[in-house]
DNA sequence: CCTAATTGCTCTAGTAACTAGAGGTTCAAG
DNA sequence: CTTGAACCTCTAGTTACTAGAGCAATTAGG
């Protein structure tokens, strides 16, 4: 059994984090102590790795919830699962596609400035002016 | 003098949103009319234009405030408003950066799963698994 | 001039995903 | 048995809004 320090180290989630997963019930509730304190088992850490590169990946604490959900469920189609991943995918692409405009954006936006004073600093006025924008940002 | 509506249809930020911004006093407290609603100047309209494209931007309202700040005062250097350029500008080049990763993953990860039921689905072991990602993200 | 529809007002509370801090308790080592 | 680290609960704060209740003001049509 490990306490919510260990799992905590060993997880890389931090120790408050892990009481707030199991507030909102993504984290089965742990065994206490006669004194109350927390104490998991291994089958814990798994699960905290997993929510926790799923996380990583970007995905939201509802589609963990789901994941998480199905793996409990070993015999449903895992149907689901791709949905999840493939729409997260798109998702990706999508800020990547936007990022990129922002990023020549800004890149043009700092570029265009060598003067010294904000009066006549080109930052501030082509942060004003969109109509500069070559492609659509967010 | 433009209604909180005009305004809000003029510059693309919802209306509640705008007074938002007057509370925590991004944007200048409004003239009332004698039944106490908001007045606007033209010049409220163009201020809201900026605050919507640096938002769009990715800028925080904080980073904004400063801008704003700055613009009030066009006798002061812009080097700071080069440096929040310049330190946005890095900050877009490293989520592109993990997000590129990340679209390499949840490639690999969809990629990996023909099966039919959860108990044998890749995607939810892959995504447990960290130690088969190429690069490092997030 | 009156009425109805639209727009406006304030206030509270909710969202995601935590994080920080207060004030107190339990545990493990020496 | 004492001490200090780790634990507990609870409240409130973070960012940038959004939603809704309940009511007041404005504006267009008749």
């Amino acid at each position: 059994m490990l306490t919510i320090g260990r799992l905590s180290s060993e997880s890389g989630v931090k120790v408050p984090t892990i009481r707030y997963y199991e507030e909102i019930g993504l984290l089965e509730e742990a065994e206490r102590t006669a004194g109350n304190q927390r104490r998991y088992p291994p089958a814990a850490l798994e699960r905290l790795r997993f929510i926790r590169h799923a996380r990583d990946l970007g995905l939201s604490l509802e589609q963990i919830e789901e994941l998480v959900e199905l793996s409990n469920h070993p015999d449903r189609s895992c149907t689901e699962a791709h949905a999840i991943a493939n729409t997260h995918l798109e998702h990706v692409r999508d800020r990547l596609r936007r990022l990129k405009a922002l990023e020549s954006e800004l890149e043009r936006i700092t570029a265009s400035c060598d003067s010294h004073t904000a009066g006549e600093c080109n930052i501030l006025s082509a942060i004003s002016d969109h109509s500069l924008c070559s492609g659509e940002h967010d």
